[in-house]
DNA sequence: TTATTATATTGCAATATTACGATTAATGAG
DNA sequence: CTCATTAATCGTAATATTGCAATATAATAA
């Protein structure tokens, strides 16, 4: 029915795959990269940048600043978005605590 | 319009966030993370260990199986599934060069 | 003030995802 | 062969996501 049943998993399991889920579209990771390539901030040039529709874009800015994964801060009209570095240090490690783990590999397996 | 336009974004941008996606729904955390906690591979145990319906697991399962990140053996009238430490090991490299990738952190931000 | 520019929000259409009951396919047991 | 067991597939309902046009909001410029 469209609803992940959220209560049946452990936070951890939440917490990843819910941060997974933020990387989970092209638009927010090229959005993430050109915010990393960029040394200055970057407003309204990714609607440029990036071939999608302003509002489109507002949206997914919108779930990665929800996430934390990135800032915005008003400029005159426009905004400045930035890596939330912090936060991305965070998730970041969450993730690699995930991709990392051991497999005890004994050859019981396929 | 529910269709992510896969066409305007790089293959590097496609590929990290299909990767991630894959990541994106704490049962297939679930499962991954009981493939990697049992010693030996895991079939059906997957039904009764995440409260999800047989027909659910199953499609998770696909899914996983699809991007390679698990393998499925057929043993008698079960199957037995683990990770593909191969693919496994790519895909997570893919993500750590994303995740790892540098700031500029040269103040212009904010 | 009015016009302009930049971004956010709303509303909606199209498609995708999640979940499950019912069914099917395949294997092994008797 | 028939029955039970296991897992995949089908069909479908409910909800989520993606994308955009239209509109609203906010700040600056003239």
């Amino acid at each position: 029915m469209g609803v992940t049943k959220s209560e049946i998993f452990s936070p951890d399991q939440n917490e990843i795959s819910s941060i997974a889920k933020v990387f989970g579209h092209p638009a927010r990771i090229a959005i993430l990269q050109y915010l990393f390539k960029t040394d200055s901030c970057i407003c309204g040039d990714l609607v440029n940048e990036i071939g999608l529709a302003q509002p489109t874009i507002s949206q997914h800015l919108k779930e990665l600043k929800k996430t934390g994964l990135i800032k915005g801060n008003i400029e005159g009209t426009s905004v400045c978005y930035c890596i939330n570095k912090e936060n991305w240090t965070k998730m970041k490690s969450i993730l690699h605590v995930f991709l990392d783990q051991d497999l005890n590999d004994n050859g019981n397996c396929c």
